[in-house]
DNA sequence: TCTGGGGTCCTAGGACCC
DNA sequence: TCTGGGGTCCTAGGACCC
């Protein structure tokens, strides 16, 4: 007879911390042990040092200065951090094919399998820790637990520099004294709204029915936390997931723009957005303009195409019309931010030019390889395969 | 020095089709 | 002729996360 036992905490949330301030500290020894300030306008990142101060993350940062005077603030250099995520990424990779990344600095791991080869869970998570902090010089916090919101959860109570392992036993001895801000999808809204009904910690909300929670917080918040109060996330590690959408933005400051000066910026950001998307081999049909006013209010305007597409003039002429479509609000409010996004994103998987090879001249291959190249970007070309006389170019799917 | 830039998911109403 | 239900897609806004 089989005695069933509750499955063994086999889930790592790794989050490296701070991260883009210990990439400046780990480039730039001088900075080590000091405040460091990632950002110029804002705070995009700081290190433990300035955050003991009270510095926080989006902090404005003249604010952030009057906090800490000492700060050290250094500009962003977006390839150094990119190319430590694929470092890291790299080292998570080589712990278990069960990876399922979050953001730039943070993924799911499943070891659940691997106790005969690589150890316990706890053993794998010292050792992921030491691997890291070895192969890529940045220091990072591992929660281990049962679920993936647990794992969340432990490994932010853990920061910075930590690992923390709760055992399937503990959960709720664990969980239930924590503040509801801890828990993941509730932020400062919903705290408040939690707060104001005397509902401060975790185990508070555990009492209350999902009906009550419901009421008060909408049907998929009031389900959600309900659920994860009690401990309830059957989630699966998710492995090979693809962003839906691309988009970029940019800050306007507050003087008032002009018609001509708004449509260069939109252009750039169109320009950016579809470049980005074809060097990932996408494609997408609904075109989102974000628009931000000096009171900071914002508002969107949205189109979705008949056809995804990639290409910088069919989502600029949509941009355009959107802007045009939101003219009468600009004109009212003054504009402060400008952003696009294009959503709805679909898998290129292969692009088949019907161009017979043997009859096409020269110049007709480079033609068409350039359309190649303008869909998708250079990559897909070098990546691409011929395939033959009359069946045009074939273009694998890109990782993104 | 009031407030960056990149995303995800949910809700709700209306259009449209069967 | 009138009435109805279900499903999907689109648009706009909002909360949240890093």
């Amino acid at each position: 007879m089989f005695v069933s036992r509750p499955p063994a905490a086999s889930i790592l949330h790794a989050d490296l911390d701070a991260f883009y301030a210990s990439v400046e500290q780990r480039d730039d020894p001088r900075l080590r042990g000091r405040p460091v300030i990632v950002g110029g306008g804002v705070v995009l990142a700081c290190s433990y040092e300035a955050k003991a101060l009270g510095v926080r993350t989006a902090m404005n940062g003249g604010q952030a200065l009057r906090h800490c005077p000492q700060a050290i603030v250094v500009p962003p250099r977006m390839s150094a951090y990119s190319e430590a995520s694929k470092a890291v990424f790299r080292v998570f990779n080589d712990t278990t094919p069960l990876v399922e990344g979050l953001s730039i600095d943070e993924a799911f791991l499943d070891v659940g399998g691997l106790r005969k080869i690589a150890g316990t869970p706890v053993d794998i998570a010292r050792r992921l820790r030491a691997d890291v902090l070895a192969k890529v010089g940045l220091p990072i916090t591992v929660g281990v637990a049962r679920t993936k919101f647990l794992a969340k959860v432990a490994s932010g109570v853990a920061k910075p520099d930590g690992l923390l392992v709760v055992p399937p036993d503990e959960e709720l001895e664990f969980l239930h004294p924590l503040a509801v801000e801890r828990l993941w999808g509730v932020g400062e809204v919903t705290a408040a709204k939690l707060r104001t009904r005397g509902l401060t910690t975790v185990g508070d909300v555990a009492m209350l029915p999902e009906a009550a929670l419901v009421a008060m917080l909408g049907r998929a918040s009031g389900r959600h936390l309900h659920a994860l109060a009690h401990n309830r996330d059957p989630r699966p590690i998710e492995v090979g997931k693809r962003r839906g959408s691309i988009g970029s933005q940019r800050a306007l400051g507050r003087s008032p723009k002009s018609a001509e000066t708004l449509d260069a910026v939109l252009a750039g950001l169109v320009d950016r957005v579809s470049r980005r998307m074809r060097s990932a081999g996408r494609a997408g049909r609904t075109v989102t303009l974000r628009l931000r006013f000096d009171d900071f209010s914002r508002v969107t305007r949205s189109h979705t195409l008949p056809q995804a597409t990639g290409q910088t003039r069919a989502l600029l002429v949509t941009a355009r019309a959107l802007m045009a479509e939101a003219r009468p609000l600009i004109e009212k409010q003054g504009v402060t931010l400008v952003g696009v996004a294009v959503g709805n994103l679909e898998n290129e998987t292969t692009v088949q030019l019907a161009l017979p090879f043997d009859k096409a001249s020269n110049d007709e291959l480079d033609s068409a390889l350039d359309h190649v190249r303008d869909k998708f970007g250079n990559n897909a070309v070098t990546r691409g395969i011929l395939l033959g006389r009359d069946q045009g170019i074939t273009v694998p799917m890109l990782p993104d």
